[in-house]
DNA sequence: TATTGTTATACTCTATAACTATA
DNA sequence: TATAGTTATAGAGTATAACAATA
């Protein structure tokens, strides 16, 4: 049984040192405020490893690595997987198209469609994105056990899989 | 021991209904991209359960709380406390005080502080949006224990707790 | 000189509707 | 008639810098 450490007072210091800690308790056992919450510390760490050296969003580099992962994958694949809108979804890719590191490519069998591939560009900076990914994870190994980290990413999976209506 | 039940193709299986699931392995461990994945339900159930019905967004329903919860509470605690800067606080908190939930109040010991109290209005919102947080809550139960849940609050909580830098 | 909070402003992201083209 | 994707546009949220008041 994987156990926590963290202590009520631990759990309710948010506030910076020298300030009187403030009382989180009502939002304690709500699911989403701690979503949130764990969500910056995450996106730091993101722009730290991936998005500042290679200039990419968070939306960025998971699109290029679903890309890279499907082959021939179409906007509306994309689109659902990501939850994006269809208008924002173009635009993104509009980006990165100008950018130089994706392609759009119409579909033989059904002319509606756009694939998405990689370029060689793309290819290159999201291996490094990737890359980067692993000094990246192992930064949560300092404030989180490797067992805490996989049980984690479990429950979350479980949590994005059900995302349905 | 708690172990989610998903299979591999579960999770893999993104895409909407009739469509080829999306490959998502290369990013299955990156526990960022899980956390921005599980926040696209949270808010969703958010949204269905207090932002509607009490016209809340996400940030403001925190704010309502961590105030209601923390006497003479200053701006600079919570925006400690949510990651929020200066500016953006301030444009927060102006729309829930012409809104009649909140007041700011001039520290008599410190003058350039502005303490934080909700009206009587803002007492009953926020009231009102605790009782449906309850009911949200146990959505969450949809498809996850009570083990489940209560594992991935308290490591979402210690996550949450290191961030510093 | 540092801190709390505000104002002003520009920028980015998102949401909506109307549209094109294909099926 | 429905679907994939685009365009246009308005709105909301965010980031930055300059500022005022106080310590």
């Amino acid at each position: 049984m994987v156990r926590a450490a963290n202590t009520e007072q631990g759990v309710e210091a948010v506030a910076g040192p020298s300030h009187h800690p403030l009382d989180q308790s009502a939002l304690k056992h709500v699911l989403g405020y701690q979503i949130s919450l764990a969500d910056i510390p995450s996106k730091k760490l993101f722009f730290k490893f991936i998005g500042e050296p290679l200039k990419l969003r968070p939306v960025e580099f998971s699109l290029m690595v679903l890309v890279r992962s499907n082959a021939d994958v179409t906007q509306k694949q994309l689109g659902q997987a990501l939850s994006l809108s269809a208008p924002n979804l173009t635009l993104l890719l509009d980006k990165l198209e100008e950018r130089g590191v994706l392609a759009r490519e119409r579909s033989e069998l059904d002319r509606r469609v756009q694939h998405v591939r990689l370029t060689p560009a793309g290819e290159d900076i999201t291996r490094r994105a990737l890359e980067a990914s692993q000094p990246m994870e192992r930064e949560w190994l300092r404030f989180l056990s490797d067992a805490e980290k996989a049980m984690l990413t479990e429950l979350l999976q479980k949590v994005a899989k059900h995302r349905r209506g």
